[in-house]
DNA sequence: AGTATTGACT
């Protein structure tokens, strides 16, 4: 053995000990304890124990990580000339899934003259992935690669087309060349793909996709069904996730408790809760995931009731609530208006569970007393709350003001909101609000000014509807589908049908959506009225009318599908952005509380 | 030592 000082010579015992903290090492101390170990005894020398604590540290998350980092590479601290390609490595693995930049430590691995590996480049473009705009850095480390002759290997290739397809528009367009360029390509390099589709809002395209991979030779496996009934859940597409179950029940793929409980999501989120139901019981595993979603699933549906019986009964089986399945509870409850069961939940997750109330909980909790028109509740529970409220906390208020008529407050709640929040569009717009209910039109003109002048708009509307395996997209105030003259008659034989039956447009809501020129045709544009004519014409008699919306649907829409579901003899399915309304005999399910 | 992946306040 060559010259090595005494203190630095690490001691077997040693060696072991801190290997052990770090194998099992999912606690802080435990990594602190080793760190102090590999600082006294000479252990920093040690690539095992490096490689290690740089991939414990990485389960600890960011801070963690970057303590990790910090140490281990920095020049002026670290023995440089025991890294080698595995511990810089190791080190790249554990920057993802956090937003550290992997640039520093693939440029250091350069200038020490370390090699890159098969294994280097799947590592970086993972991190690279993580970060906030990844499109610069997965380019560069693109260029990388090829010059280092990695950019056939498949594993590369898989994480390539992840790190552009997360990276929006610009990056899709690299992703699908990397991905029409590989080769052998298997059902992760199709995953990788039709992930990223949904991930940048694509999910037409990912369901173009996997249709022509059913017509290749790839066959799916659970994981792209997992990517593929995101896309479902999505765009609302029922049959094709009805499709998908069957494909599973089949055993066509892996029935994975991650697949099931994505598949008990998809089907409960495109409006079909029973079947969803129907596959969790009988499921042969189910972990809390599984359980949150069928709560998730029944307050969607506005069966509050169910979803507090299955969460006892979770309890009763022994699985212990997390934060996430007291969001859905608490959802549950505020949209099905259990306001005392509610609040009996809220306070039992400190004192019985110790989980600290989130955001999240308060939102719900805010959005219990706003629904049920307790503004003042809704207000001191706000004011008494131990967090900083968010935007989402006022606005759900202000949709309460606005609903229950508290004008001056919400007008007041808004302005104070605009000042916090002052480049979001939709705040000016639940501003223009109040003052279209108080017919102060030159008000409410001026904030369209405002916008206009600095570039905001507002989100479109927009309804989707499934025909024939193909979605269908309709855009408030016109596009596409509005122009053809069957669905413009279709649109006028409703409105007239309708006012004969008794409906009355009550434009309140209407014209704060749109500016007042259109306000007469406004009535005829909303999307979700497109896609009801657009449905109407093109099904059968008597067959449910699946609608799936962005935004949450206004009082006139809800009131005129009540009348079309009674005068068509139709039920009409609505997927809000938050919950279901379904439209039976002249009624909604929602009892017209939403 | 790797690639793609399930639940969440308006």
């Amino acid at each position: 053995m060559g010259y090595c000082p005494a203190q630095q010579r690490p001691s077997r015992a040693a060696e072991q000990r801190c290997l052990c903290l770090l194998q099992s090492s999912c606690t802080v101390l435990k990594l602190l304890q080793a760190l102090a170990f590999l600082l006294k005894s000479g252990l920093r020398s040690n690539v095992l124990a490096l490689t290690r604590f740089a991939s414990a540290a990485a389960s600890l998350g960011p801070a963690a990580a970057s303590v990790a980092a910090t140490l281990l590479f920095s020049p002026s601290s670290s023995p440089l000339h025991f890294y080698d390609t595995f511990l810089i490595n190791t080190a790249l693995r554990s920057l993802s899934p956090n937003p550290l930049h992997p640039f520093p430590l693939f440029s250091l691995m350069l200038r020490l003259f370390l090699s890159p590996n098969q294994f280097t480049f799947p590592f970086l473009f993972k991190a690279i992935a993580a970060l906030p705009s990844p499109l610069p850095a997965t380019s560069l480390a693109h260029g990388s690669a090829l010059r280092f002759g990695f950019a056939g290997d498949s594993f590369v290739q898989n994480t390539l087309i992840h790190a552009y397809a997360v990276t929006g528009d610009a990056g899709i367009v690299m992703a699908r060349k990397v991905f029409d360029e590989t080769l052998r390509s298997s059902a992760i390099t199709f995953s990788a793909m039709i992930g990223g589709y949904v991930r940048s809002g694509r999910s037409r395209d990912a369901i173009v996709l996997f249709r022509e991979m059913q017509v290749g030779t790839v066959q799916p496996d659970d994981v792209t069904i997992m990517t593929v009934l995101s896309a479902c859940v999505d765009l609302g597409a029922l049959n094709l996730t009805k499709w998908l179950n069957f494909y599973v029940e089949r055993g066509k793929v892996h029935k994975s408790l991650c697949l099931c409980n994505a598949l008990v999501d998809a089907l409960a989120k495109c409006g079909d809760v029973d079947a969803a139901m129907d596959l969790f019981d009988k499921m042969p595993e189910r972990n809390i995931i599984s359980w949150t979603s069928v709560i998730d699933g029944l307050a969607m549906h506005c069966r509050g009731i169910e979803a507090v019986e299955v969460f006892e009964a979770m309890m009763t089986e022994g699985i212990k609530p997390d934060a996430v399945t007291f969001i859905s509870l608490l959802t549950a409850c505020s949209h099905s208006g259990l306001i005392n069961i509610g609040s009996r939940y809220f306070d039992s997750m400190t004192r019985e569970f110790g989980i600290e109330p989130r955001i999240e909980h308060y939102g719900c909790m805010v959005d219990l007393y706003s629904r049920a028109g307790l503004v003042e509740e809704a207000m001191k529970f706000v004011q008494g709350m131990h967090i900083k409220p968010n935007p989402v906390i006022w606005r759900t208020l202000i949709a309460s003001c606005r609903v229950y008529r508290r004008l001056d407050l919400g007008e007041r709640v808004t302005k104070q909101l605009i000042k916090e929040e002052p480049s979001y569009g939709s705040n000016y717009v639940l501003l223009s609000n109040f003052y279209a209910l108080n017919n102060r039109w030159e008000k409410k003109r001026e904030i369209r000014r405002v916008m206009d002048c600095r570039g905001m708009y507002k989100v479109a509307g927009c309804s989707l509807f499934e025909l024939e395996g193909e979605v269908y997209e309709f855009i408030a105030g016109g596009e596409k589908y509005a122009r053809q003259l069957s669905i413009y008659v279709m649109m006028e034989e409703i409105g007239q049908k309708i006012k004969k039956a008794g409906f009355l447009p009550s434009s309140s809501e209407m014209l704060l959506d749109i500016d007042e020129e259109d306000k007469e045709d406004a009535m005829h544009w909303h999307s979700e009225k497109l896609a009801t004519a657009f449905a109407l014409l093109n099904t059968t008699p008597g067959t449910v009318i699946r609608i799936v919306k962005n935004l949450r649907v206004c009082v006139d829409c809800h009131s005129a599908l009540k009348f079309i579901s009674k005068i068509y003899k139709r039920d009409i399915i609505v997927r809000d952005r938050s919950r279901f309304h379904r439209f039976k005999d002249g009624a909604c399910l929602c009892k017209d509380f939403w």
